[in-house]
DNA sequence: TCAATTAAACTAACCGGTTAGTTAAATAAT
DNA sequence: ATTATTTAACTAACCGGTTAGTTTAATTGA
């Protein structure tokens, strides 16, 4: 039945063209990117950017969905389901912020798609951000719940804490001209982490526990 | 119909183009907006949108520029420059919120901007995102030395204060998909500069005072 | 064993719609 | 009359997408 050579599911062109998309999108949005030079990037022919993925469009939501379906991945696995809310909500931001740090091409491509005003994104919208919030917020509601929180507006907090995360990444290229170092290296990403977390603390906690600063959370996850 | 040659400097019709093009290039970015529909959107023909800006780049330029300056009206001028850190801070705050929801083009346009990893917009950083946010950090710094915040890193602080604020305003056009109901409306605006400063105040400030809901500081604009 | 067969992977060249930018001429204002 | 303003029509370049054909390698069958 099978002649000839067999279909490969995922061969290093397909994989070297999405990871250059990936590049391209996020630097320039999708208008801005070059079929060309994505294809140039990738040390491919502009035609097997057609053959794999048929049109530019349908590359970047492959790109976009690349990455959601590894973000889904990391961020809704408790790694303590019954750990007290405080420490679940922790271990989600760090979890977060160590995919932001680890796919600094996200929160570009993300934010390009959460400002455009077209409704082409709509599945974006259902399938990925929707549940992504709605997680986020009942963390922050069960924290309320259990008295260990201020009683918020969990939506509001939610709004404050993905901002706060997600800006620093996404403004990282010009910041670094501002603050004249480099947002991404690995200590300023520390810093940043420390700092998120200590203000989310203060900001959200009823009462937060003396912290001397070594965490001592079990669920740091790197 | 059209009168007032006199002047060559701000015709209605460079007017018109600048908001149409304001408009547009918040929605899809530089590379995305077309300049024919800009035009067509400033009721005008396309040929003027060159004869008084040059080219696109101008154009886009031009835009910005008219923001910046308008910000830099606002978000410089202390209301009450002897008045204790905190409410220099939140009168800031307060001010920066009023540009936003009065300009909601201007989150998305700079945040494109600040997310292009071209050289090409080195003269935004310098000329006005260096001063603001040395001006943001400074105030956060006069809390500090006046004992009345918490002993943060400013950097860090004035990060995350403007990733709160910006990204509602930024991701409003997808979050109204999530929440169900518009971001920009009057009354999910005040909700949402109420959880701002309450989120400050408690992740910031030392000791914070009884607040009774209704908000007695001097610098309210609006 | 080995050449014919078949399909996947790839390439160079090209195509045609789109889009930024131009121009020449007309109109309006002083 | 002269200059500022406006317009329709035009052009050159760009860029997403296609095409016709080549290469590579697995499979078949004698």
């Amino acid at each position: 039945m099978k002649l000839g050579r067999r279909k490969v599911e995922n061969p290093a062109t397909a994989r070297r063209i999405l990871a250059a998309a990936e590049r391209h999108f996020a630097a320039q949005g999708m208008a801005g990117a070059r079929t060309d030079e994505i294809a140039a990037d990738a040390h491919a022919n502009k035609a097997m950017l057609y053959y794999y993925f048929g049109n530019k469009r349908r590359l970047h939501r492959a790109v976009l969905e690349n990455l959601f379906r590894q973000l889904s991945k990391v961020v809704y696995t408790p790694p303590a389901p019954d750990a007290p809310p405080r420490d679940r909500l922790r271990a989600w931001v760090n979890g977060y912020f160590d995919f932001l740090a680890t796919h600094p091409n996200y929160p570009r491509l993300v934010q390009r798609e959460a400002m455009d005003a077209t409704p082409k994104i709509e599945w974006i919208a259902r399938e990925y951000f929707q549940p992504f919030f709605k997680h986020l917020t009942g963390l922050i509601s069960d924290g309320i719940s259990a008295g260990e929180f201020r009683e918020v507006d969990p939506g509001q907090t939610a709004f404050t804490m993905l901002g706060a995360a997600a800006f620093y990444f996404a403004s990282a290229p010009v910041m670094r001209q501002i603050v004249g170092h480099d947002l991404l290296a690995p200590h300023a990403l520390e810093a940043r982490r420390r700092a998120l977390l200590d203000f989310i603390e203060h900001g959200l906690y009823r009462t937060h526990p003396k912290r001397n600063h070594e965490d001592s959370s079990p669920a740091r996850s790197r």
